[in-house]
RNA sequence: GGCGACGUGGCCAAGUGGUUAAGGCAAGGGUCUGCAAAACCCUGAUCGCCGGUUCAAAUCCGGCCGUCGCCUCCA
């Protein structure tokens, strides 16, 4: 069973082809770069993080351009109200950004662009457009002309006149048609511009997105993703200006995640429910946002709750209980075999999910059976080869999804001779039954956050 | 009003025509342990409601109810 994606434009799964073989175009729609990014910016994030790996993971050389959208009305709003130059403020949160996607462990894109590096190819674009007559000039700008474009509306599903009715979409005095968007905006007092044959100006809200695809992976790409809410008007209006810039289907597959719900409704900027990075970060490992979120099919709404994510910090616990070593040393006979079945049948499942449109609920459900019985194993004392082959199968996977299990940890470590310590004394007065003493010591560990667990072995601990 | 998605055990969530409906969390019982924790074992759903198609439906079709998204900036 080869990957089948699913389309946002023909509605279906489709099988995975790519325009060259081996090698995979994928634009994701970024950032506009004016306030703190919020949990569900991580969500979209993460989600086209896993869509990357496992296409990497499936041997596809991925080639993936992040925008930064430098240049936008709300950048331009926010350095009015505050006073600061746009270009800070848009530095500083592409700055965040960065910052954000490494804690998150998102990969790096390829590149990044910014709309501010793109303005040449974003004005001949427009010129070009304005020549076949698919925009016209106006005083406030230039605008594209819809009605020039016979199949706008294919991603969207949504007819011209459907468009009209029932909406306040204000007939602006310049516009052909209410439903003609700006490619270029005339400059007004205050605000930045750049030379053009129109007038001092800048870009539109769309046009930024097909000119630094154009730019940067061609005229016809594999993926295009981004969030569901972009389906229309951002990514319609994309289609429509690349695809009369170039005479070609723009993107082969268009691929939307759902949206983050906080308390029932969408978390956004305007409804101001949200939950920025750095909140949820500084309560919370990465890891578990990150389980949280493939813990659902990534194209469903998902609920965002305290509850959902205790949930899943204890399932990410679980998921790590497969990588303590092993006690016994059992490296053949039946136990041994069946593990070895097992993370066998774990590898399997774990594909034919993902390639199920990346299916990545269905796929953890594999690795947790992973897990039981690598811990199955433990406890009947398999141990060497086999056992750290199923450890290094379940490491493997994860690590596709972009889960870290390992963890390191710096603070552990520079309190682990003194924790050695009290352990060692606490074994002093368990073998001469100081019951109570000796549950003080664990309790009170357990107060600052150092597990204490006692095995045949010996005791062993581990930080919260 | 237009377009679209979803409704599976207490919660989260796979499964979309046919063996015993994955998995996680929580809960209860048990094994182990001085106790605890962890781990392991055991226990629970007929799939929003109604009707239809079919030898057979959670899975297809129709209606209803409910939740949510887009239509304005938005991941």
């Amino acid at each position: 069973m080869a990957l089948q994606v699913y389309n946002t434009l023909t509605r279906r799964k489709e099988p995975f082809e790519t325009i060259e073989p081996g090698k995979v175009r994928m634009y994701v729609c970024g950032p506009t770069v004016y306030d703190k990014a919020h949990v569900g910016h991580a969500m979209s994030a993460i989600v086209f993080d896993m869509v990357r790996r496992y296409l990497q993971y499936k041997g596809y050389d991925v080639i993936h351009v992040m925008n930064f959208t430098d240049v936008d009305d709300k950048i331009i709003k926010r350095s009015q109200e505050t006073g600061d130059d746009p270009f800070a403020i848009s530095q500083r949160y592409v700055d965040e950004f960065h910052r954000h996607i490494d804690e998150l462990r998102v990969l790096p894109a390829t590149i990044y662009p910014r709309v501010s590096d793109t303005i040449p190819e974003i004005v001949e674009m427009v010129q070009t457009l304005q020549e076949s007559r698919h925009a016209y000039p106006t005083e406030g700008g230039v605008y594209f002309r819809v009605r020039q474009d016979d199949d706008y509306g294919k991603l969207s599903r949504r007819k011209l006149d459907d468009v009209l009715t029932g909406t306040r979409v204000e007939v602006g005095e310049s516009k052909e048609d209410p439903n003609d968007f700006a490619l270029w905006k005339a400059q007004k007092p205050g605000e930045p511009a750049w030379p053009s044959p129109w007038g001092p100006g800048r870009p539109g809200w769309h046009i930024e997105c097909s000119a630094m695809a154009l730019k940067h992976l061609g005229e016809q790409i594999d993926i295009h993703g981004g969030g569901n809410d972009l389906i229309f008007p951002h990514h319609e209006n994309e289609i429509a200006q690349t695809e009369s810039y170039t005479g070609q289907s723009f993107a082969r597959y268009w691929m939307h995640n759902g949206m983050l719900q906080l308390s029932g409704e969408k978390m956004s900027k305007s409804l101001g429910n949200l939950v920025t990075v750095d909140e949820f970060l500084a309560g919370h490992e990465a890891d578990v946002l990150r389980l949280l979120i493939l813990s659902s099919h990534y194209r469903k709404p998902l609920a965002f709750n305290s509850t959902v994510i205790e949930d899943n910090a204890r399932a990410l616990a679980r998921l790590r209980s497969a990588l303590r070593p092993a006690v016994g040393r059992i490296a053949t006979g039946t136990e041994a075999e069946t593990l070895a079945a097992a993370a066998a049948q774990a590898r399997t499942g774990f594909v034919e999910s993902m390639d199920d449109d990346f299916n990545t609920a269905g796929a953890l459900g594999y690795l947790f059976e992973l897990v039981t019985a690598i811990n199955r194993a433990r406890d009947a004392g398999v141990g060497g080869e086999p056992f750290a082959a199923a450890q290094d199968a379940l490491l493997e996977l994860t690590g596709v999804l972009g889960l870290q299990l390992a963890t390191v940890q710096p603070q552990g470590a520079e309190a682990a001779p003194f924790i050695d310590l009290l352990l060692e004394l606490r074994a002093k007065l368990r073998v001469v039954k100081q019951y109570a003493l000796a549950d003080e010591v664990r309790d009170r560990l357990t107060d600052l956050g150092v597990v204490v667990e006692d095995t045949r072995e010996g005791s062993t601990w581990r930080m919260q």
